[in-house]
DNA sequence: CGAAAGGCTCTTTTT
DNA sequence: GAGCCTTTCG
């Protein structure tokens, strides 16, 4: 009985592609996946079809993504559909998968049990430390440059001894040195990298065959999402693990594919089948998510794409509106026509904030949009701003949780040794690591040494006994107590409070440290010996505190990177400038325009109802004006879906229907007001007019005030002059 | 040692 | 306009 509604549910609902990529359920299968085109219920009925219908048990099926959140999600929506049969079911990221793999099976790359994972920051400290101990100049060398190198040679799974054969340039002789002095560090202090858990269960699974039969034989299913964001490594990992049953099942989509930077190559999926000749290709090509006019502009962006693969992506939704195109004066005033859009969105058209996202090419441009909505009061989150795990408070408590776990962990030791200040300066820092890299010990074993010593300098050798003997006891107490309750006695010892209240954002900070406490509490019912570790894996593979909630009604200021998967009733796409998208930076490299031009056909397939496009004629960014001219992807919208709305709004009138309906000037007496004058009010003082509309006899005017923000006023009663003002913002 | 001051750089950032 | 680094001085 309950199978059969499973099995209804699942395939009476879908399309006959979608179906097709449900039911094919053995050898290779590749899904073309269009934006909004049900990917995600293909995958998670797929997986429900394997286990209710062809009696596959969810212990032999791995679905793989590339983001916790997606991780979570998707095993939410299979536990809708299949409620606890699914229990047993592998669903996670790359990282995690592998890391647990690592930990039971790690030894035979020569891994501890208890490694522990550095994230990006980390590795860029110890690249640091290692130009120092190599005597380069980290200005000539630039750490993050030459972290990048390193992580691409071991995407491309290339070890520090076979990087060696490849070295075609003096830069990357360079590379190379550090890459080989990196991972002996790494290696002290008992840590991996974020590559180094991929290249290494590869290497595991490529030196052990049994190991590898194994975990072959468990997973009889896999299934990749995301699939041109692979790169070579997981690739090779995939075929590894999918070697026996061949039953692998990718899913992607090439003109979705914006992460290449990163070393994601898309040649896995377009090349899919020269490594499987034989596999099934389905292309999923109807849109259920945005309408004709918003798909039809969206394509005609990238249609002049090399690489792109024509597929006519198709709907049954409605027509809709036109596109929109704001010119706006500069990013202030970009700002102010986005959120006169909204407001009337939400007024008139039954939107809600919850509905509307401004998508933007580079973190920076969301300032001028954040000021805008605090002063309107508009409510709205800011999507990856820095992230909680990130914050250097949050990253000091989990350098001593580090330590805890694993004196030998030199990067968290070098970064609490003297945090809060204890008087260990960067000389006596230099003397311990130049030490510890002279005798291949560990940070920590380099300062039990000299702390122990009595022919230092007395002051010096005070603050490293004192710090010691606070480690030392820190690990003892650490034993018996519960996870919260060590991160309350770090905090005390520490007296780290005092520390942080000494800065002017020390009460946010510290309430950040609480919030880590909350998270910590989660593991206090657990022995110490098992908290830790399970805790410290936690924070190391996850970005961010569990997606704030979802159920806030907000706008949504979010990158256009950031926005990939997501979708929303009207978007908002700022800064639609040659030099922002695309980007300057990617002006001279052919390949990288493409990706630019996936990144815009990203974010005009995330709306549903209404796209509205901005640039500004003048940008301030970092400081200096410049003047862009518009995006060459705005010319290659046809003209009959794109209107165009000049600097001072008069072609607003006949804008998207419903929109606008209004004319914007209304004569009141001899005085006339129209959107963006600027006027005084006896009270308030002065303030620019954001939207104005007839009512009854009167005129309802809304005024952004520069003191006391946005007011919604009767003209009969305000008693509003008009000014002399220029600019649109103060 | 560490606070203060000045110089430099700034695309995107799933883990 | 911020964050990070180096230099300088007490």
């Amino acid at each position: 009985m309950v199978y059969c509604s499973i099995r209804m549910d699942v395939l009476t609902s879908l399309n006959p592609s979608q179906r097709e990529a449900v039911e094919t359920t053995s050898g290779p299968l590749l899904i073309i996946a269009g934006p909004g085109s049900g990917k995600t219920r293909v995958i998670t009925n797929r997986i429900a079809h394997l286990v209710t219908s062809c009696g596959v048990s969810p212990s032999n099926i791995m679905a793989v993504t590339f983001t916790n959140k997606a991780a979570r999600e998707m095993r939410l929506r299979i536990q809708e559909i299949m409620g606890s049969a699914c229990a047993g079911l592998t669903v996670g990221t790359f990282h995690a998968i592998c890391c647990r793999i690592l930990r039971t099976d790690g030894k035979a790359v020569g891994l501890s049990p208890g490694f522990v994972v550095y994230d990006d920051d980390d590795q860029i400290n110890l690249i640091k430390q290692t130009l120092q101990e190599l005597k380069l100049d980290p200005k000539q060398y630039s750490p993050r440059s030459i972290q990048s190198s390193i992580s691409a040679a071991k995407s491309r799974l290339l070890t520090e001894q076979t990087h060696a054969e490849s070295v075609s340039s003096y830069f990357e002789e360079i590379v190379q040195r550090v890459y080989q002095r990196y991972q002996s560090l790494l290696s002290l202090s008992d840590a991996v990298d974020f590559d180094d858990i991929l290249l290494k269960t590869v290497h595991l699974f490529q030196a052990n065959p049994d190991v590898l039969a194994r975990y072959q034989e468990q997973y009889v299913h896999l299934l990749v999402d995301e699939f041109q964001d692979t790169n070579m490594a997981q690739f090779e990992l995939v075929k590894l693990l999918a070697g026996k049953h061949r039953n692998l099942c990718a899913v992607g989509d090439p003109d979705q594919s914006i992460y290449s930077w990163r070393c994601a190559d898309v040649r896995n999926l377009l090349s899919f089948n020269n490594e499987y000749p034989d596999a099934t290709v389905v292309m999923l090509d109807q849109n259920y998510r945005s309408t004709k006019t918003i798909l039809k502009a969206a394509t005609q962006v990238i249609a002049s794409n090399t690489l792109h693969k024509e597929k006519d992506l198709w709907t049954e939704n409605a027509e809709g509106k036109p596109v929109v195109m704001s010119e706006c004066l500069n990013e202030k005033d970009e700002a102010q026509k986005v959120i006169a859009i909204i407001d009337k969105l939400v007024q008139r058209d039954g939107l809600s904030y919850g509905d509307c996202a401004v998508l933007y090419r580079i973190n920076a441009q969301s300032r001028a949009l954040e000021e805008g909505l605090m002063r309107f009061g508009v409510p709205y989150r800011l999507v990856g701003g820095t992230r909680f795990y990130r914050r250097q408070e949050i990253r000091d408590i989990i350098a001593y949780l580090r330590v805890v776990h694993n004196a030998h962990d030199s990067i968290s030791l070098a970064r609490i040794i003297n945090t809060p200040g204890r008087g260990i300066g960067q000389g006596t820092l230099t003397r311990l690591q130049t030490r510890a890299s002279e005798n291949g010990e560990s940070l920590y074993d380099a300062l039990s040494y000299t702390a122990k010593r009595t022919d230092l300098a007395a002051r010096a050798s005070n603050a490293l006994s004192r710090f010691l003997a606070l480690i030392d006891g820190i690990i003892e107490r650490s034993q018996e107590l519960a996870l919260p309750e060590l991160i309350e006695e770090i905090l005390v010892r520490t007296s780290y409070r005092a520390y942080l209240m000494e800065r002017d954002d020390g009460e946010d900070r510290w309430e950040n440290v609480q919030e880590l406490k909350t998270v910590a509490a989660d593991y206090a019912d657990l022995a110490p010996r098992e908290a830790l570790p399970m805790f410290l894996e936690k924070v190391s593979l996850v970005s961010d505190t569990d997606e704030m909630n979802g159920a806030s009604d907000v706008v949504t200021l979010i990158t256009l990177h950031q926005a990939k998967g997501l979708e929303f009733p009207a978007v908002f796409m700022i800064g639609m400038e040659d030099g922002v998208l695309p980007h300057r930076k990617s002006f001279d490299d052919p390949a990288a325009m493409e990706e630019e031009c996936r990144l815009c056909y990203v974010g005009m397939t995330r709306a549903q109802k209404y796209l509205f496009l901005s640039r500004a004629h003048r940008r301030n960014l970092f400081g200096n004006g410049l003047a862009n001219p518009p995006s060459r992807y705005i010319e290659r919208i046809s003209p009959d879906i794109l209107t165009a709305r000049g600097l001072w709004g008069e072609d607003d009138v006949d804008l998207s229907g419903a929109l606008y309906t209004q004319p914007l000037a209304y004569g009141v007496s001899d005085e006339e007001f129209r959107v963006g004058d600027w006027v005084y009010h006896k009270k308030f003082g002065q303030g620019v007019v954001m939207d104005c509309f007839p009512d009854k006899n009167d005129l309802v005017i809304t005024v952004s005030f520069e003191d006391s923000g946005p007011k919604r006023l009767l003209l009969s009663l305000a008693h509003l002059d008009k000014i002399e003002r220029f600019d649109s913002m103060p």
